[in-house]
DNA sequence: ATAGGTGCAAAAGCTTTGCTATTTG
DNA sequence: CAAATAGCAAAGCTTTTGCACCTAT
């Protein structure tokens, strides 16, 4: 069945259009999948320099755009300029809430709103491919200080 | 009760910050409230320079984003690098469908949508204070064409 | 008079791209 | 060996900022 491990399924997006697998891909792959739950690429470009600083950021930019075409990543943005990522495969399906005084986030999972989502948009005629769904508010902590 | 024009808000919102109002806020504000339903800043500072060149882009970027602050305007995402402003005072909330084949985008309203957020983030011990919901689908005219 | 605002041009911040040398299969 | 990739540095795009001059109250 297609329980494909990580480094599978990115061989085999390599594979089908005549991509290589490098070293580079190799080790920006490792160091992803040991990511804490979300990052920007300029914090990855960070840690990726601890491990193998001959690794350009160019190819940091460029891979993290791979594994998110390729299904492994995807992109989020919590709205400051700049793109974060956080790993797809194998995990499941969430939205993010998030504190507008301490910026910390938390992942949520709503089925009921899921389902609304696919409702609304069929209501239209369109097909839903995606949602992005980021809640603002504060949080426990923040509340309890004012 | 508090039923108040932009304008009025607008005035109201610098007069309690020591801040002035000016021809180019003025100029802005109209040409604001004319626009279709949403633009970035480049192709507002566009349409801005047709009705008066002297206008220079940093005071549309400081504009649109005391627009934001004051309430007038709310900023959107659609994931392409810019950020998109539309109005927002006077107008009733709503949520985008936005099509990835031609880019078009529809508003949308769901009010149960809105509740099961609402609950969620209680869930959670948040408060929440804003969020943004982005839908994206084909649409019926793309659809067709597959 | 004086705090605040504007325009201009430069700077900043994130991301992409051109080019040449290397490497993969 | 041919096609794809990496590294580097430069360029690109959107947005912000420093500064000298101007303006609303």
């Amino acid at each position: 069945m297609g329980t494909q491990s990580p480094e599978e399924v990115l061989q085999e997006y390599l594979r089908e259009r005549g991509m290589l697998m490098t070293p580079q891909r190799k080790t920006l792959l490792q160091l992803f999948l040991e990511e804490p739950k979300h990052f920007s690429a300029e914090e990855f470009y960070e840690r990726v320099k601890q491990v193998d600083d001959s690794i350009g950021q160019a190819t940091v930019y460029r891979t993290l755009k791979l594994f998110t075409e390729s299904g492994l990543a995807e992109t989020l943005d919590f709205g400051d300029g700049r793109t974060r990522y956080e790993r797809r495969l194998g995990r499941e399906h969430h939205d993010h809430l998030i504190c507008i005084r301490c910026r910390d986030s938390i992942e949520i999972r709503a089925p009921e709103i899921e389902r609304l989502q696919e409702e609304v948009a069929g209501r239209h005629g369109y097909e839903l491919t995606d949602h992005a769904l980021y809640l603002y508010g504060i949080c426990p902590k923040c509340r309890g200080k004012e």
